[in-house]
DNA sequence: TTGTATGCGTTATCAC
DNA sequence: GTGATAACGCATACAA
C-alpha cells in the first residue's frame, strides 16, 4: 500500500505538504493543494492511523468492558457509547469478562497495550482492584452501572435503591405483605443496592422483614441467572406461609422464577406476583406482560461516554462525577393484588402505566 | 510510561535484549533474563502494542461490521466471534451500519486505516460495492449471513431457502393453503432467499402461488421491522379468502405482525398460525410460544472467525468458501391446524419438537 | 507557503 | 548471548 512519501513524491512536494493537506492544518498553495489531493486519488491513498497514533500518542479508540454483550441491557448501554464514541471520531472495542476478575484483569492490560484513549467499564467486583492498573497507567475510566469502593472516580449508573424501592412498594401498595426478593452475586453493588431498596420499603411500610424471604444468587451474567432465578423461587415458595409476590433483581431471575412459578401450577398475577429490575428492549416484546423497573440503558451509555470524551478533551476535569440517573416504573399485568385483598392499586389495567422516578 | 529503552538502562542491557525477554525469541543467558524481568517489575513495563504495531505490520484486531448489535441474532454471532478470536490473541472492534451502504463504507475506510488484520462483514447490500475497497487494501474479509454477487469470497451463513422451505413445509403439513410471507427489504439476500423457499415449498405441495400473500418490507433492523411486520399483516389479513398462516422472515417482523393479530382479535394458533425465521436466546424466553426455525447463530460467529483467522495465518488459502450451516425447526405452540381441518402435524403439543435440518 | 530533521516504541538484520 | 543500526508511517518543531 503506498505511503504520504509515495504521494509526496508523485506530487512533487513534501510529505510534510501532503501530511498538511490530508489534516487541513497549515497554510497550502491552492495550486499545491489539487496537486496533492489528485496524487491522493491516483494512487487511493489511505493515511495509516497506526503511524499517526505512533506518532501522536492517541488512538482515538475507546473500550467497552463488561459481562456479556448478549445481555439485552448491556447491549443498549454499547448503542449508546457507540453512537456517541462514532460522533467524535472514536472507535469502540467491546470485551466480554463473564464476570471473571480474572479475564477483566487481562483485557485492561491489553487495553493499556493497546494504548486506548479511556475505558468504560462494568467491573467485575466492587474491590476496583482492577482501576488500579488504569490509573497506574493514566488511563481515563468512566465505571458504569455499578458502584466500586474508591470514590475518585467518573460513574454513571441508574439508581437501583430507588428503583427497588419503588417496586416494593408498588407490590406493598397492591396488599403484598410477604414479598420474596431474589438477586444477584452479594459481590455486586446492584444485587446490593437492590435489597437495600426493597428493605427500606418493607420498613417504610411497617413490615417486618424475614429473612428466608431474601435470597443472593451465585451468578451475574446470562442465562445462568435463570438457572439460579428457578431455584431461588422454588425456594421461597416453599416458606410458611409463601409469599404472595416475588421481585426478581434482574430480567434472567426473573424469567428463572416465571418457570419456577409455571412448573409449580401458580397463576401470575392471580396466585403470585412477579416484578423485575430491566424491561426488554420494545422491539422484543410481542405482549408486553412484566412489571418492571426500567433503567435507561442507552442513556447510561451515552451519559458515560461523553463524560469520558469529556475528561479526554479536557471540558471536564477536577474530581470524579457520579452521575445516578432515574429508573421508570413500568406497571403491566404481572403484578395484581394478593387473593383475598382489596386493589389499592390495580396493576392489570390494559394500558401499561408509566411513572418517572426522581 | 515507561518505554522499552527505560527497562533497558536500568537492567544495563540494550533493548533489544529486553525484546528478546518480552517475546521470549533468541537466547538469553539466565542472569541476564532475570535482571531484565526484574526491571520490567520495578518499571510496570507495558509493551505499547502501537509502536509494536507500526513495525510487524500487524495490529492483531478484527472488525465485525453488522447492521445493529442490538439485534440478538447479531448479538450472538458477536460473542461467538469474539470467544474465537480472543483465544488467538485477537480483539475485535464492532461496527453498526444500520444497513445504510453509506455508513458502512465509512466504516470501512476507516478499518483500513487503522489497519486491522480482517474484516467480518454482514452487508448492507447484494452489490459487493464496498468489498473493492477492502480488496483493493488486501484486507482479507469473510462475508456473514447474505449472499453477495461475487462468489470468490468466504462467507458463513445459514440456509436461508431451506429454512424458509421447512417452515411453509410445516405449515402445509398443517393443512394451510393460504400462507402469507412477510419479509425484509428485497436488496437483502436473506429476504429474497426466504421467499424462494417458501415458494419452492407451496409448488412443490401443488399449491397456487398468490402474490397478493408476498410481502417485502422496507427495513431490516431493529424495531422498525416491527413497525414493517404490523403493517404488513393488517395487508394481508385484508385478503379474500384470508391467509390462515403467517410466515415472518424475521423475529421483529414476527412481534409486529402478533401484535395485529391481537388487535385485530385473532387468536394465534387456532384462527391464525404464525411461524418465524431466527429464535430468541434461550435466557430471554419465560415461556418459548413462537414456532421457528432456529439459525446456528453462534456457530456462524466462530466459523467465521475461524475462516478469517486461518487465512490470516495462511493455514488456508486458494479460492473463497462458502459454509452454508444447517438451522433447525423448532416447532411450539403459535402453529397449529387450521380452523375445520384435521391435523396431520400436531404443533401444539406442549414438548417443543426439534428437527434439524440437512 | 513549503521543507528538513527528528523521534514516537518496537523489532529485523547483521555484527560481534 | 548480546548490541548497534535502521526502519515501520506519520507529525511536531523549527527553518527557510
Amino acid at each position: 500500500m503506498s505511503t504520504i512519501n509515495d504521494v509526496a513524491k508523485l506530487a512533487g512536494v513534501s510529505a510534510m505538504t501532503v501530511s498538511r493537506v490530508i489534516n487541513n492544518s497549515g497554510y497550502i498553495g491552492r495550486e499545491t493543494r489539487s496537486r496533492v489531493e489528485a496524487a491522493i486519488a491516483e494512487l487511493a491513498y489511505v493515511p495509516n492511523a497506526v503511524g499517526r497514533q505512533l506518532r501522536s500518542k492517541r488512538t482515538k479508540m475507546l473500550a467497552l468492558v463488561l459481562s456479556d454483550i448478549m445481555n439485552p441491557f448491556f447491549t443498549t448501554i454499547a448503542r449508546g457509547v457507540e453512537d456517541v464514541a462514532r460522533a467524535q471520531g472514536f472507535s469502540v472495542m467491546f470485551c466480554n469478562t463473564d464476570e471473571s476478575e480474572a479475564e477483566e484483569a487481562r483485557y485492561l492490560l491489553m487495553l493499556v497495550q493497546r494504548q486506548v484513549d479511556g475505558v468504560l467499564l462494568v467491573p467485575a467486583s466492587t474491590s476496583g482492584k482492577s482501576l488500579r492498573l488504569l490509573s497506574s497507567h493514566h488511563m481515563p475510566v468512566v465505571v458504569i452501572d455499578r458502584r466500586i469502593q474508591s470514590r475518585q472516580i467518573d460513574s454513571v449508573r441508574s439508581d437501583s435503591e430507588a428503583g427497588a424501592y419503588t417496586l416494593t412498594q408498588h407490590l406493598i401498595g397492591l396488599g403484598h405483605r410477604r414479598i420474596a426478593v431474589l438477586t444477584g452475586r452479594r459481590s455486586v453493588s446492584t444485587s446490593i443496592d437492590r435489597v437495600a431498596g426493597y428493605c427500606r420499603a418493607m420498613l417504610d411500610a411497617g413490615i417486618e422483614l424475614d429473612d428466608n424471604l431474601v435470597r443472593y444468587g451465585e451468578y451475574n451474567y446470562g442465562e445462568y441467572n435463570q438457572v439460579d432465578g428457578n431455584r431461588m423461587a422454588r425456594e421461597v415458595l416453599a416458606a410458611d406461609p409463601r409469599p404472595t409476590a416475588i421481585f426478581a433483581a434482574n430480567n434472567f431471575i426473573a424469567f428463572g422464577a416465571m418457570r419456577s412459578l409455571r412448573d409449580a401450577g401458580f397463576r401470575v398475577p392471580e396466585d403470585v406476583s412477579i416484578v423485575a429490575f430491566d424491561d426488554l428492549p420494545v422491539a422484543w416484546l410481542s405482549d408486553p406482560f412484566m412489571t418492571v423497573v426500567d433503567q435507561p440503558a442507552y442513556e447510561i451509555g451515552r451519559r458515560a461516554a461523553e463524560l469520558l470524551l469529556s475528561r479526554l478533551d479536557g471540558t471536564i476535569s477536577g474530581p470524579g462525577r457520579e452521575v445516578v440517573l432515574p429508573s421508570e416504573l413500568i406497571v403491566r399485568r404481572s403484578s395484581g393484588a394478593p387473593a383475598g385483598q382489596s386493589v389499592m392499586n390495580p396493576g392489570s389495567t390494559a394500558e401499561a402505566v408509566s411513572l418517572s422516578l426522581a
